[in-house]
DNA sequence: ATGATTCAGCCAACTTTGGCCTCC
DNA sequence: AGGAGGCCTTTGTTGGCTGAATCA
């Protein structure tokens, strides 16, 4: 779908330009089509797409220049000629990469995650592997086809029998080079088992999308060595048949069987994190082809990378084992892919020289063998396959940059113990130059993943042996004799060595020890560099320049905060040079020592505080209280202290103290400490105080307002609710009542919330009176209710508060708390959730009730119960939710309280309900949600919903 | 052909002592 | 009225790295 975008693009373009070259044209569409094979991911796909801009701006450009010659030739020759160049370069442009197609973060970090898991997962299997060679039958097995006098040949190597060492070294490498004869001659290396060398990551990505999508894979895995367990080894042994691989694990597990040291050493060939860089790496002339692959995911499928050594053989490909090696049996072998390869590559390639027909065994190997020489000291290397002993290890083993699939970035040697070692050093050709490079950076702060990696449990071993230091020092040698890199790349990031130029900004080579020249420029022992720091910074690690100290570096002084910037805006127009700060080794600074605390003065900095970025700028005779709200005892108290500063934070361009606590005479310490706690527990004190009173001081207003209404009961001599009258308080429910009930007026005995004839029997002073003091106590309530989901109804808890009401009074403290605790635990979004089944059923007993009364008062009104039933819940829950100080005990008393219900409790509940529900209406703006369908709210707030009006006749 | 340089894009480190509003 | 304390809000610049393009 990209390919056609960018087709059309073409298209769009050419013509823009002008009056293009057919030759152009059609090979920009030919570069389209190609794209469109290879563009099968989205990544290349937006980096297509990204280039588009890239692109216009380059016709832009032309353009221009076709303007501005306008004026001196003639349009057409201009629109030709241009157009010719133009097109010819654009397509190469475009075609060769975007401009900006390095991977995106999430690439990046995919294949950092990819190799690091890789690698483990390789030393892992190496590890298990070489825990299969220690098996005794293995060994047995082995040493039973061994001649006699190959063994006789080590076992006689003691120091009694031959002692000189000089001597019995020498004796040593002569039974190991027979043994290794023997080795060649006796094992069948079957070459058309795999060797999982290393690939790109793209390829690897797209062999698991084709394995996910369940195709199977073309590499089966009859093509690898499958080992299950050691009796695979013991089978293989005694074939003295398998893989390379196979062949250096089985002459590992001789050597020890033999009773000589003997370590399985591998390459660790992880999928590489690193975009393949043309310029990084020195590669074969099949670059441009392998590299298509990579880029664009296409079709040369991953296996024939690993094209066995008998396909190689059937292909007749002529090349070397380097050349095959490389995935130039490709290009010979399987239809090319999609790539711009020009035949006179591939020829090339074809023609380099053979070295023989046969195949040559000389390409590195994966695994090999270390053999210890007790007469040495040593490890030594051995290798049958290509008969080399104690040859130059690097020139060995190191792919170097020849083999674009086997790469070395992990060489790691398993002891017969199981605990392994990088010897990477050893083998290395450009260990500091290329192959430390290879493997992921060291992190500021999570340091070399690698070194953890190998000092982890199970790897590392957890003692030292005598060897050990030998080899440390001899891998250290070998990574510090590396002679100086070739390349100005080679010297960046090199552990040993360092050029001026790559220095960074806060760093510098002291002393400046010239080790050698390169193109000019000096080489400094990369030991010698420096990392300096501003005297803040200094300060910030709790360290002072010493006084006198010169700077080693200056550098131009950033300018973050507000202050810094106008103080270099004013040094600018002052015409003065840039503001630079001086930079400071550790060398040159010694530890901060504040001044002492004397005679209980604290010494405060200019800013009326005192620094303590660290625990050792506490002046002496001080101590730090980090405590919270500290410095107001100490200040009551009268003590001396200064706030500490621990840091800084950065807002808006300016830097903020953060204070820690304050800082007093270590002889005051306890006292303020304990003024503190003291206070503290005081404050707890006060704080419960104040929320029992508040809960009281609630209590109390609930069960004043209240016991209000049961007096107005009592003067009424019937359950009715005066306030639903309307006249002057115009209460919305009054309102809304008034009118559904206009007709029933005569009605006797009307259910308390539609009787408005008889409210003008009372003075309407006092209903105002008592509905105020409701309300109020309603609105004291806390905001925060409760509403309950488990078996009690809340209309229980209702119905209990005349029971409870008496009970209010000897709730002891502890009971308060657990009521401001059960409160705080309540959720307020619950207040808007739909009424519980409970409620629901409570509901719908009213609404029996109800309906009979309304049945009996107006007997057209069809639709009222309806609006009751819509109407109800809300004012249920809103009740429940008014209510909700009743704690968890309360609750249980309600729930028996219910079993003993009658009319009285009935009528009571029915009275709280509607009081608690007419004072929520006064102030039940922010309900609306809830309450779409509440009529009174309507009807007051009248445009908000007409259609409730519907509902109401 | 190879390596050096340059460029673009991006990320992360660096920076290092207020001011306003509310509550008590 | 005044002081204390909490809250506001997370920048902008640049060094350094990477990869591609271009130059030598």
């Amino acid at each position: 779908m990209s390919s056609s975008d960018d087709f059309e693009m073409e298209e769009v373009q050419v013509p823009a330009a002008g009056d293009g070259g057919a030759d152009g044209v059609h090979g920009v569409q030919g570069d389209a089509a190609d794209a469109a094979d290879a563009a099968d991911t989205t990544a290349s796909t937006n980096l297509h797409a990204a280039s588009s801009d890239d692109d216009q701006g380059q016709w832009e450009e032309v353009d221009a220049d076709v303007n501005a010659g306008a004026a001196d030739k003639a349009p057409e020759n201009l629109q030709i000629t241009l157009d010719k160049s133009a097109v010819e370069k654009t397509p190469e442009t475009k075609t060769a990469r975007p401009k900006r197609a390095g991977p995106s973060p999430e690439e990046r970090a995919a294949r950092l995650h990819s190799h690091k898991i890789h690698a483990v997962a390789l030393l892992a299997n190496a590890k298990h592997r070489n825990k299969l060679l220690n098996d005794e039958l293995l060994h047995a097995r082995m040493l039973s086809l061994v001649p006699i006098h190959y063994q006789l040949a080590f076992s006689a190597l003691t120091p009694s029998n031959i002692p000189d060492p000089i001597e019995r070294s020498r004796l040593f490498d002569k039974a190991l080079k027979r043994l290794m004869d023997w080795w060649r001659s006796s094992f069948e290396i079957d070459w058309s088992l795999l060797t999982p060398l290393t690939k790109p990551y793209a390829d690897v990505q797209e062999e698991l999308k084709s394995k996910r999508k369940g195709r199977q894979s073309a590499q089966d895995n009859d093509q690898y060595e499958v080992i299950r367990s050691e009796k695979s080894l013991q089978k293989r042994a005694l074939q003295m048949r398998g893989s390379r691989d196979m062949s250096a694990q089985l002459f590992t597990a001789l050597c020890r069987a033999l009773n000589v040291p003997a370590r399985l050493v591998v390459s660790l060939q992880a999928v590489p994190y690193r975009v393949q860089s043309q310029t990084a790496t020195a590669k074969p002339a099949v670059i441009s082809l392998d590299d298509s692959d990579a880029e664009a995911g296409t079709s040369s499928a991953p296996d024939t990378r690993f094209m066995t050594w008998e396909q190689r053989q059937k292909s007749g490909f002529k090349g070397t084992d380097e050349a095959f090696i490389r995935g130039e049996a490709i290009s010979a072998d399987r239809a090319p892919p999609i790539v711009r390869l020009s035949s006179h590559q591939r020829k090339k390639k074809k023609n380099t020289p053979n070295k023989s027909d046969t195949f040559d065994t000389q390409s590195p190997p994966i695994f090999w063998t270390e053999v210890f020489s007790r007469p040495d000291g040593k490890w030594i290397v051995v290798d049958p396959i290509r008969n080399m002993i104690r040859t130059k290890a690097r020139n060995m083993m190191d792919p170097g940059s020849a083999y674009k699939y086997n790469k070395m970035t992990y060489v790691i040697a398993f002891e017969e113990d199981g605990y392994a070692k990088d010897v990477t050093a050893r083998y290395a050709k450009q260990y500091g130059t290329r192959t430390v490079k290879q493997r992921p950076p060291t992190t500021k702060n999570g340091g070399d993943w690698w070194e953890r990696v190998m000092s982890s449990r199970g790897v590392a071993r957890p003692y030292r042996l005598a060897r050990d230091d030998v080899e440390d020092a001899e891998l250290h040698q070998a990574a510090f004799s590396e002679p100086m890199p070739q390349s100005m790349q080679g010297f960046k990031d090199h552990p040993v060595y360092v050029l001026a130029r790559h220095l960074k900004r806060e760093e510098v080579v002291n002393p400046p020890r010239e080790i050698g020249r390169f193109k000019g420029e000096v080489v400094y022992p990369r030991a010698n560099v420096q990392l300096l720091k501003t005297s803040e910074n200094w300060l910030r690690q709790g360290r002072v320049v010493v006084e006198g100290a010169q700077p080693l570096k200056r550098v131009k002084q950033r300018a973050v905060t507000i202050g810094k910037r106008r103080a270099q805006e004013a040094a600018a127009l002052a015409g003065e040079e840039e503001l630079m700060q001086g930079l400071y080794s550790r060398a040159q600074t010694e530890l901060y020592q504040a001044p002492p605390v004397v005679d209980g003065r604290v010494p405060k900095n200019k800013f009326g505080n005192i620094d303590l970025y660290t625990p050792t700028m506490l002046p002496q005779g001080g101590a730090h209280l980090p405590q919270k709200g500290i410095a107001k005892i100490a200040k009551k108290l009268g003590v001396d202290y200064g706030e500490a500063v621990t840091g800084f934070e950065f807002r808006q361009r300016k830097a903020n103290p953060v204070l820690t606590g304050i800082v007093v005479d270590a002889t005051q310490k306890e006292a303020v400490v304990d003024a503190y706690e003291e206070w503290q527990s005081q404050q707890a004190e006060k704080e419960l105080e104040k929320q029992t009173k508040e809960v009281y001081k609630q209590w109390q207003k609930l069960v004043q307002g209240l016991r209000i209404r049961e007096r107005l009961k009592e003067y009424r001599g019937a359950d009715m609710q005066p306030h639903e009258q309307g006249g002057g308080t115009a209460t919305k429910k009054g309102a809304a009542s008034k009118k559904k009930d206009s007709g029933a007026q005569p009605t006797p005995p009307p259910p308390p919330s539609h009787l408005p004839s008889e409210i003008k029997q009372y003075a309407p002073g006092t209903y105002e009176q008592s509905l105020d003091t409701i309300t109020k106590a309603q609105k004291a309530l806390p905001a925060r209710t409760r509403v309950r989901e488990d078996g009690g109804t809340s209309t229980a808890d209702e119905a209990g508060i005349d029971e409870d009401l008496e009970e209010v009074g000897v709730e002891s403290d502890s009971e308060m708390q657990q009521q401001q605790h059960s409160l705080e635990v309540e959720v307020p979004a619950k207040l808007g959730q739909p009424v519980t089944l409970d409620a629901l059923i409570q509901q719908q007993e009213e609404e029996r009730k109800g309906s009979a009364q309304k049945v009996a008062e107006d007997a057209d009104s069809t639709h009222v119960p309806e609006t009751r039933l819509r109407k109800r819940p809300s004012s249920l829950k809103r009740a429940r939710q008014s209510s909700s100080e009743n704690t968890q005990q309360r609750v249980t008393r309600s729930r028996v309280s219910r079993g003993g219900r009658n009319d009285r409790t009935m009528e009571n509940e029915r009275a709280v309900k509607v009081a608690l529900e007419i004072s929520d209406e006064e102030d039940a703006n922010d309900d609306d949600d809830d309450d779409d369908d509440d009529l009174s709210d309507a009807e007051v707030h009248a445009p908000v919903d007409p259609s409730s009006d519907d509902y109401d006749e």
